[in-house]
DNA sequence: CAACCACGAAAAATCGATTTACTCATTTTG
DNA sequence: CAAAATGAGTAAATCGATTTTTCGTGGTTG
């Protein structure tokens, strides 16, 4: 084979300090920039390294250094395109800095998370951008504070009196949504959730309540919210409307609440917005090309990557103070699966598609 | 704080050592399993370890390696579904054999592609799984061949004279989808796709083509394929429809040509599946909630991404032998969004929702 | 002209493991 | 009973860099 003999050791820093005639030292500091060497040397050094094809080790380059340059990131999931983003955003940030960025998924375990980060914390990384399964008070966090450890902490928390914390607005997002439904003339709305991230979907739902019921005290707000998984939410959902309930309008605290409302509504033959209306939290592509088009928020990702980098570097680089906690602003995306109640017969059938 | 003194540096394989009373060299054997050593000086190991935390580096216990626990994926992007899973799934595996696994996106560039694949170079990985943004004669594959890197390729790719190769079977797939909509009546058929991806748009056309063409010889097939983008692709598909084209089902190629079709059939006032019916390559989990459901080729990612691996670390662990080339079958939903044409009045307006 | 400085580069220590080579005992074998 | 084989463990080399220490050399300065 022709590239055979390509698989051979590849140039160390000694190989390429023979070549050009002087130490290995000198080697490491020509490529580190550092300009107390002879000119002359440094043209040797850059020939050799031009000649060779020798590029730095960063393992071996990290041996050394007591923060390494790899940056940990711990998602839920990796299949949402809200967590792609983030993955993909956290990666280019991490990148423009010289780390690497390691991703892992917990796969919604709390039990994965720790080992995960145990596993991060044995590569002695510079730090970590942990997205909770849960909360911040969850296990993860712990191992973190008992271990000394630097990082970040994302999505679905709040504040922490040991890492600084970014997440999207969510109560304020809500509140939009509330002024939406309730200026649309809504007045029994369902909220569905799922009760496991505490911290989010309290603050989602606290958000939303407190100004419906400011801007219309009648409003009937009923709350679903299944503990851990999806399918049970499904049921308690079904449950919900075989007793005959009949919001005008629902508010899903995640995605794939969205999924589940959706579907929901398919079975039972209604749709939006003629039958019901529905708002959901975290926007995705294909909801602006669905007939109709869902109404949804849409978190800051960019943003809230931006600053977790942020924060993560500036602790890396020593700062000190009080953790902070960061709020960024969500857009809602008002679109055709939201309109007035009443305005359109309210009988099934007819008029599908 | 409490917990600042954890932040202490680690106990390394000399910390263990000396509370053992043993030699480093003891210690490392017992970590790896080895069995010529004396039950009392393991047990003693063993209690410094517990003692101490201690836990092996895996950057330090890498450098001696001349092939490191490490593996490299490069996706083209992380945003979707299909590649979200794909990472996941990855992950897991490499995990599963004490591998870490590296992910990066090349955002759909070739040059950023190769850079990334560079730096993986770097890392000295034992192998990379790469998903190249246009097919295996990119030169990232080039850069791998060139550089006698350990890798198999996978999605956008047919075949390879160096690498691995694991992909669906778009070709069974398309044929199948063809059987599908012949079956149904449709005469004239609209296939919309991406002509960079090369290989497997390729391999999806013609399975196509050839199966429709056999059942029913007197069948037009129309095909706008885009070079790059996805929003030419949209101008182009605009085109196509103001000319007065009217084909009775669309064939989209890949997920974003779906969601344009869909955004485009949504301007026009079309609906599916009674003025036009819709398959897409790719399931997204959406797909199966909307109004109707989308019908789509569901990719076996679980199968690709085991027998990649699988295939990685055979040739990692030496196996010789010529590459092979893997095919996994497809799944075919016919959902709602293909009906038979002409059941319907083709006139638009009126029966919304 | 001897003592002192500055500069540039080399030598050596270090990071935290693994692995090879070697050293004692203890057993087995001729 | 001496020689060879085996067992268990350790010291030292190694991986590929970085960083600290040391060493010359040439130029200043008192």
């Amino acid at each position: 084979m022709a590239h055979r003999q390509a698989q051979q050791r590849r140039p160390s820093i000694h190989d390429v300090a023979s070549r050009a005639g002087v130490s290995a030292a000198t080697v490491s500091k020509v490529m580190a920039g550092v300009t107390t060497v002879k000119p002359e040397n440094a043209q040797r050094v850059f020939d050799a390294v031009e000649h060779l094809g020798y590029r730095v080790d960063p393992l071996a380059s990290d041996m050394r250094r007591a923060k390494r340059r790899i940056i940990g990131a711990i998602m839920p999931e990796f299949e949402s395109e809200f967590f792609g983003q983030m993955v993909s955003q956290l990666e280019s940030l991490a990148e423009q800095r010289g780390y690497t960025l390691v991703a892992a998924s917990s796969r919604e375990s709390e039990a994965r998370e720790t080992e995960i980060l145990a596993r991060m914390h044995d590569w002695r990384g510079a730090g970590v951008v942990l997205a909770p399964v849960r909360n911040e008070h969850g296990p993860a966090a712990a191992f973190m504070k008992a271990n000394g450890m630097t990082g970040v902490l994302i999505d679905r928390v709040l504040s922490d009196d040991a890492f600084d914390t970014v997440s999207a607005d969510s109560a304020s997002a809500s509140a939009e949504v509330a002024r939406a439904l309730i200026g649309k003339g809504h007045r029994h709305i369902l909220v569905i959730g799922l009760g496991e991230q505490a911290a989010t979907v309290r603050a989602r739902l606290d958000g939303f309540r407190a100004t419906a019921l400011k801007l219309a005290p009648d409003v009937r707000i009923d709350v679903v919210l299944a503990e851990t998984d999806v399918e049970p939410l499904r049921a308690q959902l079904r449950d919900y409307f075989a007793k005959g309930e009949r919001p005008t309008a629902v508010y899903s605290l995640f995605l794939k609440g969205t999924l589940v409302a959706l579907s929901e509504f398919r079975r039972r033959g209604w749709h939006c917005p003629n039958d019901i209306s529905l708002v959901g939290f975290d926007d995705a592509e294909w909801m602006q090309v669905t007939w109709p088009a869902i109404a949804a928020v849409v978190q800051p990702v960019r943003q809230i990557a931006g600053h977790a980098m942020e924060a993560l570097f500036a602790r890396i680089e020593g700062e000190e103070g009080p953790p902070t906690a960061r709020l960024e602003p969500c857009k809602v995306l008002m679109r055709e699966s939201v309109g007035s109640p009443g305005n359109v017969p309210h009988s099934g059938g007819g008029d599908r598609q």
